[in-house]
DNA sequence: GTCCAGGTCATCG
DNA sequence: CGATGACATGGA
């Protein structure tokens, strides 16, 4: 029995410029972007279930090979409402990025883009991990690895689509092969395993993190674990929660991109990345998404 | 060969 | 405290 929903996101929208975000690299493998269509393995009710999505004016059609539980279907939606941050209304971003000169030209190019998220909090801190110090196609063969030997997989249409691990299943993987055979630093493997046994042993979770307060506590939890610093909380922070706050300070891309348009004078001066942020109040996440963007398009 | 990638921690002085 | 080195590897 098949499942078709409908997803309405807040205008603007453009579900293209979203899959042009999402096709990063080959290497990919949580989800296929093919021919308009983003394909994906979603976990609903310890189930998995794949996941076809496509655009439609301001609506995300999405299908699947079987019926769904009015609690799955309510799942799935808000794991798609939360992938392609569909609540937002981006009018006011647009606003303030066209009153301003050096930053205008990211309305036009990437108009109706959203921040593409990552809804499941412990697979956005692996990759945030995985991503450390390393360029990003090297990265994406590290997380093809990981998930190839450690996720599930299941076939639909011949494709293979991937779920990244569980936190349990992170906690079981074989360092020394990892290390030895599959190009993983040890201290990335040994912070693998911090953020997976704090999942584990509940420390963390998306419904603590939920109930804190205010964006400071939801950071100083995230780098308590040894392996998050700063960066990593905020990254994650940003593509798990939208939060606006969450600027990843000391990214090389972001500092890279505010230096060539002139925001900043010198790329290591953390005050200048601040001073220029508080003009884009609540918009912070935003400007991140885009910027990165607009380096590679 | 050198430098640096969507950093972080341990170990210094 | 701030500075420095190690970490793994590939591409410029």
């Amino acid at each position: 029995m098949k499942t078709q929903l409908n997803l309405a996101c807040s205008p603007p929208f453009d579900f293209n410029k979203c899959l042009n975000a999402l096709y990063r690299s080959t290497d990919e493998i949580l989800y296929q972007v093919i021919d308009g269509s983003v394909f994906r393995l979603i976990k609903l009710e310890n189930e998995y279930i794949p996941v076809a999505l496509t655009g439609r004016g301001n609506e995300i059609i999405i299908e699947t090979p079987q019926s769904l539980t009015p609690h799955q279907t309510e799942q799935l939606k808000q794991y798609v409402g939360r992938w392609f941050d569909a609540d937002r209304d981006l009018k006011p971003f647009y606003a303030l990025v066209e009153s301003h000169p050096k930053l205008a030209h990211l309305s036009s190019q990437l108009h109706g883009l959203r921040i593409m998220g990552i809804p499941d909090l412990f697979e956005a801190l692996c990759w945030s991990i995985i991503g450390q110090q390393i360029n990003l196609s090297f990265a994406h063969k590290l997380k093809r690895r990981l998930v190839e030997l450690y996720g599930e997989k299941l076939t639909w249409k011949e494709m293979d689509l991937y779920h990244f691990p569980s936190p349990e299943k992170m906690l079981t993987i074989d360092e020394e092969y990892l290390h030895n055979h599959q190009q993983f630093s040890r201290s990335k493997l040994k912070y693998l395993k911090n953020v997976a046994q704090a999942f584990v042993s509940g420390n963390i979770s998306h419904q603590r993190l939920l109930t804190l307060p205010d964006f400071e506590s939801k950071q100083a939890l995230l780098t308590s674990v040894k392996g998050i610093g700063v960066w990593s909380a905020n990254y994650a922070l940003m593509k798990s929660f939208g939060a606006p706050k969450a600027i990843p300070f000391g990214d090389t891309g972001l500092t890279q991109a505010l230096f060539n348009l002139g925001l900043i004078d010198d790329r290591k001066n953390e005050d200048a990345i601040r001073a220029f942020f508080k003009t884009m109040p609540g918009w912070e996440a935003y400007t991140v998404f885009y910027l990165w963007n607009s380096l590679s398009s």
